[in-house]
DNA sequence: CAAGGCCTTCAATAAAAAATGAAAACCCCG
DNA sequence: CGGGGTTTTCATTTTTTATTGAAGGCCTTG
C-alpha cells in the first residue's frame, strides 16, 4: 500500500519569482478593466512563459480548478489575448499569450466605454422628455443639469476614437 | 392613539421617473470607476434635486440604511462629487451635487489610474532583474516581453496628462 | 454642563461574485 | 460507430464585497 505524501498541499509545481511578479502585475490590470482574478493569472502565467501551455498545465501550475481555467480561457480568447497553437502529436490545445496589449484597452473601450455611453446618452433623452413635464422651478434645475451633462458625455464620447488610435500602436 | 400605516412596507416616498432615471444612470457611471451602488443612488439622486437635501431625506427616499448612506457621502465629499450647504435654523448638513462631471475623471485617473501604472512599471524594474538572471532561451523571451511592455506602460502613462486636460472643462 | 439631535464607526449580516468539480458534450483516431 | 482523452457547462459551495443598525462620539443649544 502506498503511503500518503509528506504534505496536504495540493501539488501546485511553485511558480518562479518571475511568474509571481507577472501574475500580479495582471490580476490588477484585469480586475481595472473588470476581468476577474483567474483571467489575471491565466494571463500573467503565459505572458512570461516561453512555451505553449495545455489547460491542464494552467491548472496545476496556477492551483485552479478545471472550470475557472476553462472559462478563463473562453475570456482570454474572446478578447483575442490568448491563442492556441498547434503541438503536433499533442491532442490538448496549448495556448500562448498575445503580445498586442492594446487589444485589452480596445476590447475595455468598444465593449464596456462606448456602450455605457451610448446608453446613457439615450436616458438622457427620455430624462429631457421627463422634466419638461415637470414645474417650471424644477424644470429648470433640471434641464441644465441634463444639458450638462449630455455635452459632457458627448465630449467623452468624440474622444474615444482618439484614444484608440493612440493606444494601438 | 394613532393608528399604525395600512401597509407593512418601509415608507419610501417613491421617487420620480426622472430620479429613478438619474439614479440608474449614476449607478452605472460609478461602477466603472470602481464605486459602489448605494454612491451613485446617492449622486443620482441629488443631481435631479433641485433643493439640498439631508442625509435623514437621502435614507429616506432612497431607502437605504444609516450607515450606507453616511458612508456613501463620505467618498462622494471625498471626490469632491458633492458639497454641503448652509440651512438657515436647521442643524442638519444639506448636501447639493457638484456637477463639476470632470471631477470623476480625474479622481479616477489620479487615484486609480496612475498609481496603477507606476506600481506595474516599478514591478517591472523587479521582472527585468529577475529575467537576466535564467537560463538564455527563457531569457530572451522574457526580456523581450518585458520591454515590450514597458514601451507600452509608458505610453500609457504619458497620455495621461493630456488626457486630464482634455476631460476638465 | 446636561440633554438630545446628528453623524460616524464597525461588528454582524446579507447580497453578489467567483471558484469548484461532477456530469455532459465534444472530438479525434482506430 | 465506439472508446477515451479533452473541454465545456452549470448547480453548488466558497469567497468577497456591500449593507445594516446599534453603540458611541460629537456638537449645539438651552
Amino acid at each position: 500500500m502506498q503511503v500518503a505524501p509528506a504534505t496536504l498541499e495540493p501539488q501546485t509545481e511553485s511558480l518562479s519569482a518571475l511568474e509571481v511578479e507577472s501574475i500580479e502585475l495582471f490580476i490588477g490590470f484585469f480586475k481595472l478593466i473588470g476581468l476577474q482574478k483567474s483571467v489575471g493569472e491565466i494571463y500573467g502565467l503565459l505572458f512570461v512563459s516561453s512555451r505553449a501551455l495545455a489547460m491542464d498545465d494552467i491548472m496545476t501550475r496556477l492551483g485552479i480548478s478545471l472550470g475557472a481555467a476553462s472559462q478563463g480561457l473562453k475570456v482570454l480568447r474572446s478578447v483575442g489575448a490568448v491563442k492556441s497553437v498547434y503541438m503536433p502529436g499533442d491532442r490538448r490545445d496549448h495556448y500562448v499569450a498575445d503580445l498586442e496589449l492594446s487589444k485589452f484597452a480596445t476590447a475595455f473601450i468598444q465593449e464596456e466605454l462606448k456602450p455605457r455611453l451610448d446608453r446613457a446618452l439615450e436616458r438622457i433623452g427620455t430624462m429631457e422628455t421627463l422634466a419638461s413635464e415637470m414645474a417650471p422651478e424644477d424644470r429648470e434645475t433640471a434641464e441644465e443639469r441634463l444639458e450638462r451633462l449630455k455635452h459632457w458625455l458627448e465630449r467623452g464620447e468624440s474622444m474615444l476614437p482618439w484614444l484608440l488610435k493612440f493606444l494601438v500602436k
